[in-house]
RNA sequence: GUGCUCAUAGCUCAGCUGGAUAGAGCAACGGCCUUCUAAGCCGUCGGUCCGGGGUUCGAAUCCCUGUGAGCACGCCA
């Protein structure tokens, strides 16, 4: 139940309705016009909601704005029992007053919906995939992973809330040149622990996690790559330390709340000979060409400034030519909408991507790319320049360790993908305790204890608390749904901050449409904290154990809205709501 | 040099694809706990929306231009 969209498309075709019957009494002409739009106006005396149809149509009606309105006015068909007023205003906004209890259904919708309040079949179940973090498996995970891990998995949450059929990946590059490096570098790390004196390769990985990485194949598997040849040794090497690193990714990912659907591996596509028949298919489109030994892409056919190398001279293809095969196969697949977050360092792979997938024969616009600006390490006041030749990096761990995983996630959700942030671990740290969430989660754990209290002075707590502490929240919740506050009385909430509040909440399907639509999981978290200000600001206000009991279990039903709708949103950021804090 | 992204309160950032008097958190200052969690509430202070043009009923938002910042321009990934 949506009753924010419910009553915008009432008002819109209203004021179509009024609009034709004017046109039919030969008032304005009758001719196409203009989309107009119905929003809920920052200033609380415009009203509920605001049309500015009149101002729109200007020109095509040859009128001036509050004209237009006015014929408007006169011709819509204003049920009372809706609408509490409308006037013209302003420049030429019809702004339409609702009823006063308007809203207050929501309460009973939030409890009666519980968990799924706020979801819709918005996206028709269209098939998405999002593939986000996919960093080298031959590191370690840093401050820019956990920046799209969080609003990767809370994109995909959002979008599946929204009726989306969404998958989470994570694309292993391990294939290519890196794991050559890879391969070299465990090899001399496990020769070193073993005592012997090598040379340590010189675009090796200087990270500490290497060594434990080798220490670790070291303790499993003794010395039985000791007196191998070196090829074989590194071969087998690299098998054995990706498996120990992707445990490792997985392990660092979860911590933070993130579960993947599917690990797609590079590898595979090289086997399954999927990059050579990506090269077939864009050859046959005249796309292709030999040049120097190498086999080129002819990217500048689609307004590249230069032209791309698919094959190296070696016949190794390169790292685009696998791309290029991955995001083919995705569409294989089935996915009708895919959407990759990258770094903004791989900005300049965007529009290639695209029109690569365009010569495939697949709409571009169907590869959505999120680009996010990188994160930025700051230690003593100085950028450190982040890398994982030299190690120096704050790892996703570290991070949820001293951080931790709701302050971290709230954090980073709350900016748009496009702001460049500097991250100082030790300031996050000392301010932790400011963050946001907490202001969020202490409004959660404050509904909870008064209900509880409620429930107490009730009785109910008897007969309900034994059951409840066996059963599965979601049942528990289930079975506490017909015991809701009965005898409340909804009309006695008509106080400003129960108004703002029930209206507020009235807004949760929209937001998380809208996040969907537009990508932008940020909303929600700042929707949270708006919807936290006003439960604490009602909190203050109105008293919820008082005598009368029909207001007493109105504000209560209240409460429990609120802190329904809070945890509902709270889940699709994967930020907890506690219970008591 | 060319291209992409960005510039809003002291700090960190929103601003719903053009709406009415530009918002929030933090910081600062002043009040509020014998009653449902003070990790809270109420109030005050704080702005040349980077500068300059343009488009129109109307611009932080769109276009041009200047300035400043980040990033990318490999037979690396």
């Amino acid at each position: 139940m949506n009753r924010v969209r419910e009553v915008k498309d009432r008002i819109r075709q209203q004021v179509r309705e009024a609009l034709s019957a004017a046109a039919a009494k030969g008032l304005i002409p009758d001719t196409p016009l203009p989309d107009f739009s119905v929003d809920a106006p920052r200033e609380k005396n415009h009203g509920d909601f605001a049309v500015n149809a009149a101002m729109v149509m200007r020109k095509q009606l040859g009128k001036a704005p509050r004209e237009i309105a006015q014929i408007i006015v006169d011709h819509l068909d204003a049920d009372p029992g809706w609408l509490s007023r409308l006037e013209i205003a302003g420049p030429g906004f019809l702004n339409f007053h609702l009823a006063a209890g308007y809203f207050q259904p929501v309460l009973e919708d939030v409890l009666r919906e519980g968990r799924s309040y706020g979801s819709s079949d918005f996206g028709g179940g269209r098939k998405v995939q999002i593939e986000f973090v996919s960093a080298n498996p031959t590191g370690l995970l840093h401050m820019g992973n956990a920046r799209g891990a969080a609003l990767g998995d809370s994109l995909a949450s959002v979008m599946q809330a929204a009726g989306y059929a969404v998958s989470r990946e994570y694309y292993i590059n391990d294939a290519g040149n890196q794991i050559e490096n890879f391969g070299k570098s465990l090899e001399a790390r496990y020769l070193e622990l073993l005592g012997e004196k090598v040379d340590f390769p010189e675009d090796g990985y200087q990270g500490e996690d290497i060594i434990d990485t080798a220490r670790e194949i070291l303790n499993r598997e003794g010395e039985r790559y000791r007196h191998m040849d070196s090829l074989q040794r590194r071969e087998q090497m690299v098998i054995a330390g990706l498996q120990e690193k992707l445990d490792n990714i997985r392990q660092s990912l979860e911590s933070f709340g993130v579960q993947y659907d599917v690990w797609f591996s590079e590898q595979s596509l090289h086997e399954g000979g999927k990059i050579e028949e990506t090269i077939r298919l864009m050859k046959e489109q005249g796309l292709i060409y030999e040049k120097d030994g190498a086999v080129w892409l002819k990217a500048t056919a689609f307004g590249d400034e230069k032209d791309e190398v698919m094959l190296k001279a070696t016949g190794a293809p390169t790292y685009f030519a696998g791309d290029i095969a991955y995001h083919r196969d995705k569409f294989e697949r089935g996915y009708e909408t895919v959407i990759n977050i990258w770094g903004a360092d791989h900005h300049g792979h965007v529009a290639r991507m695209k029109a690569a997938m365009g010569s495939l024969g697949y709409d571009p616009a169907d590869l959505e790319v999120i680009l996010m600006q990188l994160v930025r390490l700051i230690r003593d006041k100085e950028i450190v320049r982040m890398s994982k030749r030299s190690g120096q990096y704050v790892t996703l761990d570290e991070l949820v360790e001293e951080v931790g995983k709701d302050a971290a996630r709230f954090f980073f959700i709350l900016r748009s993908a496009d702001s460049q942030m500097d991250f100082d671990l030790d300031l996050a740290k000392s301010q932790s305790s400011e963050n946001p969430v907490y202001y969020v989660q202490y409004a959660h754990a404050r509904i909870h204890s008064l209900l509880k209290m409620a429930k107490a002075a009730d009785g109910q707590a008897a007969s309900t608390a034994p059951a409840a502490s066996a059963a599965p929240a979601a049942e528990r919740e289930e079975a506490s749904a017909e015991l809701h506050w009965p005898g409340a009385d909804l009309r006695l909430l008509t106080h400003p901050a129960e108004r703002e509040l029930i209206r507020k909440l009235a807004d949760l399907p929209e937001e998380i449409m809208q996040a969907a639509l537009d990508r932008e999981p940020h909303r929600l978290p700042r929707y949270t904290m708006d919807l936290a200000v006003l439960f604490h600001s009602f909190y203050t206000e109105c008293r919820c154990l008082v005598d009368e009991w029909p207001l007493r279990q109105a504000r209560l039903q209240l409460c429990d809205a609120t802190r329904i709708v809070l945890r509902n949103t709270l889940e699709l950021i994967g930020v907890n709501a506690p219970e008591r804090m």
